[in-house]
DNA sequence: AGCACGCCGACT
DNA sequence: GTCGGCGTGCTC
């Protein structure tokens, strides 16, 4: 019995990256286990720790573990081997991993369960029928019929505001033995002020009932495959995923929702709230501490059997796993963007693997790496190819920048409404119809030059140059958050012909007041948009038709649903094409038809206007024709040729420090110690600058490494950081990133 | 991480 | 002479 090993490798909250081993005393020998939490001495001090793995022996001279903490802050088992999957395959420690599997309330332990005195009906207090009920006063009989109502339980301080009637009578109530007082956990409810009428699963089409019938035979596969669910914007996904879920917990097994944050709006939520009830457990980043941890709590003693929740959602802790449901399955915020560099999506697959639970992921825009598995078979494909009202998808028009001739009479609107886009304009304001513009960058203008001595603001702690800032005043770095003065003129010769060059929605914004004075304009994006009151305000005026022209970056990409949007204009849509990444066509073919989905999603059908310097792109012309398929034929044997997912596997190493020299020397001599180790297969790229070479005064460097397989990879890097001093390794941290997102 | 140890410059 | 800066090493 491996329990029975005297020996515990425990993690303790250092940044040492490996654990300490401690002798297990006899008493607590079978009792601690692998995940248990644990207190031990450490440096004379008691500590908490999680045990890592069991052995026989160790070189050490050993300390005994001092006690076996609460088992509620244990790690759950099934968490355990995904939890060292992840460390195996994004190179990272067990510490950092246990990190993300609790949530920080739960690990840290300080936070308890909130009690509270509970009046509770008793046995007799439910039978309303008896003759004993009848003969009570009027007045205590309604306070039952409102306990009855109310599901026979009260937290005692809600109990006098809830019923009519005095304390008097509900003590009386208590001494006759109607209703009694108990002390109980009372969790903080999250779901406070939200009002939701419960719906019914709907009637479904037929690709939908396809769709859920492979899902469904799947999950009573003894190893389901996981399934991509390709269905068009509008193609009623989340219904799919609703019958999927139900269907899982007829089995009586429980399920996970994984949706991008931005997703975890209430719109979002109180559709499964309608469906599930209160078995739904929401895990978003406004829980309090203690919402968490109960959400937490009652997940893991099996008191709610859905979560829906971003990224770290995955780690729920349920026992009896059906399905996974990751949506939009694409989104590269499923990349958690600190050590481990893990992506929830993957991370899912491998999950469901281990517990034999069903995976289906969705997306209107899947990754090429998902459809990819599902052309060799990894995956399975099911298809929703059309609208559930059978709307046409709307009409998008590429216009070419350089051909139109509108900017050339009107120097105002220098290339950012192309004719045929203005025209438009007008028609749908005419119209009382609203409209969206989108532009993937915020700010004024994104270049300050003096044409004199040919200087150029830029970040002194990064390599960007400063985005300028109207409003503001000032000119701000967008990767550091640095501000300055907006000077009047230049700092280095003096000259007052500072230029402006290149735009940002705030300009875009200025021009389109201008344009439309009789138009109500509002822009979203990060400057705006401050905090969540914000964000409501202006969804809720657009929403009221207050707004006529909503303006903004990404934020208003995804997920909108505003039935009088019949426009959507998107200005320099080649922006992302000119980034040096080999993703750069996906994200522009995925961002558009996006953007392209807000537009005609109520009765009147919409337009889209596509404005662009390269129309001949393909990720542009596969986006107008809403054509993935042939985005994914033109896309792939160019990734195939160059070399890059989903043909083979990237791992990016990242070397960062205040010292450029000392930056550069410890890549240098890191690849002198992994070359030997690496097999001939994997391909280097660097020891180079990385393309943004310093970001808030940190110097970077970058190896990137290529091969069919990661493991090795990650295999040869472990070994190489052995041979690497630890102090070596503080001065210039290596930050290990397997499947990156960016290659910056 | 945190803490001790040790090796160098500038002070009462 | 010593005080304290920081680079280095160690914790089971």
């Amino acid at each position: 019995m491996t329990t029975e090993l005297p020996v515990a490798e425990v993690a303790l909250n250092l940044a040492t990256g490996r654990g300490f081993d401690y002798q297990i005393p006899a008493e607590l020998r079978g009792k601690v286990v692998p995940g248990s939490r644990v207190t031990v001495p450490f440096r004379g001090q008691p500590r908490s720790g999680y045990v890592i793995r069991l052995k026989a022996t160790s070189r050490f001279q050993l300390e005994s573990i001092s006690a076996l903490e609460d088992p509620m802050r244990q790690i759950p088992a099934p968490l355990l081997r995904l939890g060292d999957w992840i460390c195996d395959y994004y190179c990272a420690s067990h510490e950092a991993v246990i990190w993300n599997l609790l949530p920080a309330v739960v690990r840290k332990g300080e936070m308890q369960h909130r009690e509270a005195l509970y009046l509770d009906l008793t046995e007799k207090g439910q039978n309303l029928g008896s003759e004993e009920f009848a003969r009570l006063t009027p007045k205590r009989q309604t306070v039952l019929r409102t306990f009855i109502r109310l599901g026979g339980s009260l937290p005692a301080k809600e109990a006098l505001g809830a019923v009519d009637a005095g304390a008097s009578v509900i003590e009386a109530l208590v001494e006759d033995g109607w209703l009694q007082k108990t002390r109980r956990v009372q969790e903080r409810d999250p779901f406070t002020n939200l009002k939701v009428v419960p719906d019914q699963p709907k009637t479904l089409t037929k690709s939908q009932q396809d769709a859920l019938a492979a899902v469904t035979a799947e999950m009573d596969e003894p190893k389901p495959k996981p399934v991509l669910l390709f269905g068009v914007t509008g193609s009623g996904k989340t219904e799919v995923f609703l019958q999927a879920i139900a269907h899982c917990r007829e089995q009586g097994k429980d399920a996970i929702v994984l949706v991008p944050e931005i997703s975890l709006t209430p719109q979002t939520v109180t559709r499964f709230r309608a469906r599930f009830g209160d078995q739904v457990s929401v895990l978003h980043s406004g829980l309090s501490d203690g919402q968490r941890f109960d959400e937490w709590t009652k997940i893991n003693s099996g008191r709610a059997h859905i979560a829906i929740g971003a990224r770290s959602a995955l780690f729920a802790p349920f026992r009896k796993l059906g399905l996974i449901v990751v949506d939009e399955e694409h989104e590269s915020t499923y990349k958690q963007d600190t050590v481990p560099h893990y992506n929830a999506r993957d991370v899912a697959v491998v999950r469901g693997a281990l517990e034999h639970c069903a995976v289906l992921l969705g997306s209107a825009t899947p990754s090429l790496e998902s459809y990819h598995n599902c052309q060799v078979g990894k995956y399975r494909l099911v298809e929703m190819p059309q609208r559930v009202e059978a709307q046409p998808l709307p009409p998008i028009e590429l216009v070419d920048m350089h051909q139109d001739s509108a900017h050339l009479k009107d120097e105002r609107k220098a290339s950012f409404f192309s004719r045929r886009l203005e025209e438009l304009i007008h028609d749908r304001l005419a119209r009382k119809e609203q409209i969206i513009v989108f532009l993937n960058r915020r700010g004024f203008s994104t270049q300050l030059t003096c044409p004199q001595c040919g200087y150029t603001a830029s970040c002194g702690d990064c390599s960007v140059t400063y985005t300028y800032h109207r409003k503001a005043e000032k000119l701000k770095c967008h990767l550091c958050g640095a501000e300055m003065d907006a000077p009047r003129k230049c700092p280095q010769c003096g000259s007052p012909e500072i230029r402006y060059g290149g735009f940002g929605t705030e300009r875009v914004e200025a021009v389109t007041r201008a344009c439309f004075p009789e138009a109500m304009v509002a822009r979203m994006d990060s400057d705006t948009m401050t905090n969540a009151e914000s964000y409501r305000k202006v969804l809720e005026a657009f929403g009221k038709r207050k707004i006529d022209i909503l303006i903004g970056t990404q934020m208003i990409a995804k997920g909108l649903d505003f039935p009088n949007v019949t426009l959507v204009g998107i200005i320099q849509a080649d922006i992302g094409l000119n980034v040096p990444d080999f993703r750069s066509a996906e994200r522009t073919f995925d961002l558009i038809t996006q953007v392209a989905g807000r537009a005609g999603r109520g009765d009147s059908p919409g337009r889209v206007i596509v404005q662009t310097c390269t129309p001949g792109n393909y990720a542009l012309t596969c986006a107008q024709r809403q054509d993935f398929k042939d985005f994914y034929a033109q896309e792939t044997p160019a990734r195939e040729t160059l070399g890059f997912p989903p043909f083979t596997h990237l791992v990016l190493l990242h070397f960062k420090s205040p010292d450029e020299e000392r930056t550069a020397a410890a890549a240098n001599r890191f690849m002198e110690v992994l070359q030997p180790l690496l097999r001939s297969s994997v391909q280097v790229i660097g020891p180079m600058p990385a393309p943004i070479a310093k970001i808030a005064k940190f110097y970077r460097y970058q190896i990137l490494l290529r091969a069919a397989d990661v493991r090795g990879i990650v295999a040869a890097i472990r070994s190489a950081m052995m041979q690497v001093s630890p102090a070596e390794l503080r001065r210039v941290p290596i930050d290990i990133d397997v499947d990156p997102r960016y290659l910056q």
